[in-house]
DNA sequence: AAAACTTGCAACCGCCAGTTT
DNA sequence: GAAACTGGCGGTTGCAAGTTT
């Protein structure tokens, strides 16, 4: 009845991966290519479950990924998504030719959560918190932040519960219940602009230092459509990742790429 | 120079929807 | 149709590296 399971987890080896087990993963995949995560680790001789090798791959190895940090340009679009699409990463991430949802993620909950509360807003939000009536101390309601108050009702009519909600699980079934109430289009552009009114002055870094022509007139020109760089690196992330991989991947013994290979028989 | 603290990210965990038997 | 499995997702954690005291 069923299937097998994914694996048992005794004897698999667990936490940062080597070198060698890379090599294995990689020349594995590109030999013989991706048809059940389940028999990867057996077959390319990894003491690692299907799931870790999967994660593996997709968020460290996979030839597409576009390497280095976030741009102005990508960090605004992030924002804007997660205004429209919650916190649905793959979702967002789609939106990102060679990012992952777990970089994505990663660099919600480091730099630009962070900036949020640099500025005194609720990160889900993105208005400043609702405070009890009784907490007069600080005084933070909406006046203290007057570019935050959003005129026209951004996220108005948005509930959205806060995050400081203990319980991850459960702010994820609120998530599908958000997911229904979409910001629209005009109100997401105006959020960013009140977000770029509040980070000039701040200094906050080079964040969204480009100005107000930059979020606005170019966002509003698509629905976070490919821009050139993108479009390239897509194009040419195969060949990127070749040159990438012989620069990171340099351990002795390991011959470096072999494009012909990669090309040919994983028909990518 | 060393300890304490902070930050950033890779990897794991558990859940869920869809698929297979 | 039910049970079990797979792949994928999002939240969380552990730890190395960097920074501050």
């Amino acid at each position: 009845m069923g299937r097998q399971p994914c694996c048992d987890k005794v004897g698999l080896k667990r936490g940062p991966w080597t070198i060698e087990e890379d090599h294995k993963l990689m020349n594995f995949i590109l030999n013989n290519g991706i048809h059940c995560w389940r028999r990867v680790p057996k077959l390319a001789g990894l003491l690692r479950c299907g799931k870790s090798c999967r994660l593996r791959w997709i968020n460290y190895l996979r030839p597409d990924l576009k390497r280095g940090g976030f741009t102005e340009m990508e960090e605004v679009q992030i924002i804007q998504l997660h205004s429209r699409l919650g916190y649905r990463w793959s979702k967002i991430a789609s939106h990102f030719p060679g990012r992952t949802d777990n970089e994505i993620k990663n660099h919600w909950n480091t730099r630009i959560k962070k900036k949020f509360k640099l500025l005194g807003l609720d990160p889900v939000t993105q208005k400043p918190p609702i405070e009890p009536k009784e907490s007069t101390d600080e005084g933070r309601n909406n006046t203290d932040y007057p570019h935050t108050c959003i005129s026209g009702g951004c996220l108005q009519n948005v509930e959205i519960k806060s995050m400081e909600s203990d319980g991850s699980r459960e702010m994820t079934k609120t998530e599908g219940e958000r997911e229904e109430k979409k910001v629209t289009w005009d109100e997401t552009t105006e959020l960013l602009n009140n977000f770029e009114m509040l980070c000039s002055p701040l200094e906050l870094g080079s964040w969204v230092s480009q100005g107000t022509n930059t979020s606005t007139n170019s966002l509003c020109s698509s629905s976070v459509s490919l821009d050139d760089e993108s479009s390239y690196v897509l194009e040419n992330s195969l060949e990127q990742w070749v040159d990438s991989m012989n620069s990171i991947l340099s351990w002795d013994g390991f011959n470096p790429f072999d494009q012909d290979i990669f090309f040919s028989e994983n028909g990518e």
